[in-house]
DNA sequence: GCCAACGTTGGC
DNA sequence: GCCAACGTTGGC
């Protein structure tokens, strides 16, 4: 089972926003390859970090996978064909404590993260280190 | 195919 | 509000 870290603005989409509607998230709007490409790898119940971007820059809890890559449903076809696709999202839980931006980087174990390495990237891939070390400093 | 111009993301 | 990083677009 993969690991993966998914960013919104809170004010966008929030964390709080996806456990109020009780029903999957279609994590539309990507338009970027590297993320697309990302949400294309991910399996049925992969887990992903829940980061608050902009406002918070913390990962405030976990979503998992509800459904494959599919079109997105606000983009546009190009050429009739599709481009752009998602998943559609479901929470898990929040986090005991936050783990802040500030954190992650003062954190020697974090350094390669694509969280900092590439830092505009909105949909990423989380090591099983990383993962666990994000749990640990999270007080889980 | 190169690269300058431009737009966007997102931290500070 | 600024700006660095970086992806995309379009002229040549």
């Amino acid at each position: 089972m993969a690991h993966w870290l998914m960013k919104s603005e809170p004010n966008v989409l929030s964390y709080d926003d996806v456990v109020t509607k009780g029903v999957p998230e279609e994590w539309h709007s990507v338009r970027n390859y590297a993320a697309r490409n990302n949400m294309k790898a991910m399996q049925l119940g992969d887990e992903a970090f829940f980061y608050h971007s902009v406002e918070g820059k913390e990962i405030v809890g976990i979503i998992r996978v509800a459904t494959l890559a599919h079109p997105d449903s606000t983009a546009e076809l190009k050429d009739g064909k599709v481009v752009w696709e998602c998943v559609d999202v479901l929470p898990v839980r929040k986090l005991k404590r936050p783990v802040t931006l500030a954190d992650i980087k003062a954190n020697p174990n974090l350094q390669d993260m694509a969280l900092i390495k590439l830092s505009r990237l909105s949909v990423s891939p989380v090591t099983d280190a990383e993962w666990a070390e994000v749990l640990r400093m999270a007080g889980e």
